[in-house]
RNA sequence: GGGGUGGUAGUUAAGUCGGUUAUAACGCCGGCCUGUCAAGCCGGAGGCCGCGGGUUCAAGUCCCGUCCACCCCGCCA
């Protein structure tokens, strides 16, 4: 029987070992990466978290154990132990311990391994469903590691960060109460109230409002949350949020607190000094020149209206959208008459899917303009576009006309893509933005009806208060977004703190006072109680990481992740139940008309 | 709910116009080998071509359906 672990504990892992350790006597234990076997000398790669030590294994230094490292295969768990000696004219500058080897006296394997479905190696593109499947062996590889400790490193930070600020770290339940609006829940079925479900969290919103409620000024959750809606790169169905909430604030207040915390993440993490404060733009104005409410401000291009300058124009689209009161928008993507006219016609595939039915182009070349609406354009029209969109010899115009709400999201996608094909959004950029007074309310035509954009407790602007009753579209939530790179990273409000606004959101929501006090009668009552003025925000952890590590998925910063689908393919679930566990519940499965 | 890309050996891929025994690399198994580190050399095994149906003398290849993974739109207070 040997020693290890008992009398041999790990003395070093394997990424520590240099030159300065020659001589000693050391024991590793870890995974065998791979082996070199040239018969008296066996060279195994031994690895951990840490990184990767060669282990020599010579027939003239015990038999035994060259016999046993002869066996030794791709992941065994292993360890051993021997004397650190210089590599001398063989080291490997390419490994960090490469100066050095461990030529081993003892060998004992923990454990076989059998041949793993695909090998751990950070240069193989093995199919996601396989590296889902088999996710404890995906884990191994160097590249998700990486990951994961910056997740917990930054874990430490904020919960140091927000401590030092005297935030409390508060839980809140997981089990609670299903609420209208919002994205779907996930519910939990009562055993005991048959016909009754909890819900998972979209988010602790309420909860941490109670907080405020009751005099914790300054609360804090690292906190997963739950949203049934449709998968994407960057959404999973469970996430994790950096919950925050203060009391007696105003929103410049939340946005110093947040960009104390990312200063902090961002120099210990990656090393960077962040200029703050952040941009701040209003909602309003990043439609105007970007067209959608995240703008990616590491590059300009921005998007013109050029309706006022087109309002004339004989060419029909032009014409019949400012006829129906609609939006034209320009883009000049800047050197691009280099493109050939397939590829001009080809980019309609980038706004196509936001409803654009079709897209204008025209090349300033040094003669002259070039391109299907050129024709169309009188002398004044080419003139002030000139002047408005910078043009000059060599650029490609790009214009989109239709209602707003397709032209926005349309010419915002095609701005990316060119930032994209131009080289202009560089990872190691770093474009922070607080986009602020979103409007408080969405317009719902098919339901004739008003949603909350935020949530129902977002307070309104205190100028806007008096237009919720006259003219609730028009009226400004005190509601943030932080944006980095173009991606949402989190978003908050000051919060409705009086239960006469309140009321008179649920009101506006179309939510009857019946139905208000079922729903969140408890808060109604609640706000009756003292309540100070209080807001927050919500950070996406797992996207925050994502910037970070610049994975392209989200799945590579979660640990056991979700297909599109919902599914576990390690789990394989969600599973169906014994009938004993639906009898329990006072549950029945539909099984015709399913769909 | 809709649009798109993909699915061939354990893995990554090739497979032409439908035509002989479906290729390659890595991995795996056996052997040799004392300075390799993507080790090398010799030999070998390994296939429900996602699944089901159809067309055809003949289907990995063409058609229809379906499942799975991924990307996007809708959706995501």
């Amino acid at each position: 029987m040997d020693k290890f672990l008992h009398e041999w504990k790990r003395t070093h892992n394997c990424g520590e070992l240099r030159a300065e350790h020659v001589g000693q006597t050391v024991t590793l234990m870890g995974w065998v990466q791979g082996y070199r076997d040239h018969g008296g000398s066996i060279f195994v790669d031994i690895r951990d978290r840490y990184g990767l030590t060669q282990l020599r294994f010579d027939s003239s230094v015990d038999d035994a154990t060259h016999n046993l490292a002869d066996t030794l295969r791709n992941e065994f768990c292993i360890a051993a132990r021997g004397q650190v000696v210089h590599r001398g004219t063989n080291v490997n500058p390419k490994m960090q311990t490469g100066e050095i080897e461990v030529l081993a006296e003892h060998l004992t394997v923990f454990n076989r391994a059998e041949t793993p479905p695909f090998e751990i190696r950070d240069d193989l593109d093995t199919a996601e469903n396989v590296r889902l499947k088999y996710r404890y062996l995906d884990l191994r590889r160097k590249s998700l590691q990486r990951n994961f400790v910056m997740r917990s490193h930054v874990n430490n930070i904020t919960r140091n960060y927000l401590a030092d600020n005297g935030f409390l770290e508060l839980e809140t339940p997981v089990l609670m109460k299903s609420t209208p609006e919002g994205a779907r829940d996930y519910l939990v079925p009562s055993r005991v109230h048959p016909g009754k479900f909890y819900a998972l969290p979209q988010s602790p919103q309420t909860f941490k409002q109670l907080f405020m409620i009751s005099g914790y000024d300054r609360y804090y959750q690292i906190c997963r949350c739950f949203r049934d809606e449709d998968l994407r790169a960057d959404r999973q169905p469970e996430f994790t949020q950096i919950d925050v909430e203060m009391s007696f604030v105003v929103p410049e207040d939340i946005y110093g607190m947040i960009e104390g915390l990312v200063i902090r993440i961002w120099k210990h993490v990656l090393g960077v000094e962040l200029q703050t404060p952040f941009l701040r733009m209003s909602y309003a104005e990043a439609m105007e020149r970007f067209g959608c409410d995240k703008p990616d401000m590491r590059f300009g291009m921005e998007l013109k209206n050029v309706a006022d300058i087109l309002a004339s124009s004989t060419f029909n689209v032009f014409a019949q959208t400012i006829a129906r009161n609609g939006s034209i928008k320009a883009l000049n993507a800047k050197g691009c008459a280099s493109l050939s006219r397939s590829e001009l016609d080809g980019l309609i595939d980038v706004v196509k899917p936001y409803g654009a039915k079709g897209l204008a182009w025209f090349k300033a070349n040094a003669d002259a303009w070039q391109g299907p609406v050129v024709k169309f354009l009188t002398d004044d029209e080419k003139n002030d576009l000139t002047a408005r969109l910078d043009i000059e010899t060599g650029d490609a115009v790009f214009f989109v006309a239709d209602d707003a709400r397709i032209v926005d999201p349309a010419m915002a996608a095609l701005r990316l893509h060119f930032g994209d094909r131009l080289g202009l959004r560089k990872s190691s950029d770093y474009a922070f933005l607080w986009v602020t007074d979103f409007p408080l309310y969405e317009y719902d035509p098919a339901e004739n009806r008003y949603y909350a954009m935020h949530h129902p407790f977002t307070s309104p602007h205190p100028a806007d208060r008096g237009l919720m009753s006259t003219d609730p579209a028009k009226v400004r939530a005190q509601a943030y977004d932080l944006v980095l790179n173009g991606t949402e990273l989190g978003g908050g409000s000051i919060r409705i703190h009086d239960q006469e606004t309140q009321a008179e959101m649920f009101r506006i929501l179309g939510l009857t006072r019946a139905q208000a006090e079922y729903k969140f009668g408890f808060f109604l009552d609640a706000l009756r109680y003292g309540t100070p003025p209080h807001g927050g925000i919500a950070i996406g952890m797992d996207r925050l990481i994502m910037l970070l590590t610049g994975a392209q998925s989200i799945r590579d910063v979660i640990a056991f992740p979700k297909t599109q689908k919902a599914t576990d393919l390690m789990l394989d679930c969600p599973t169906e139940v014994d009938a004993e566990q639906l009898q329990e519940l006072s549950l029945r499965i539909r099984t015709e008309n399913t769909k």
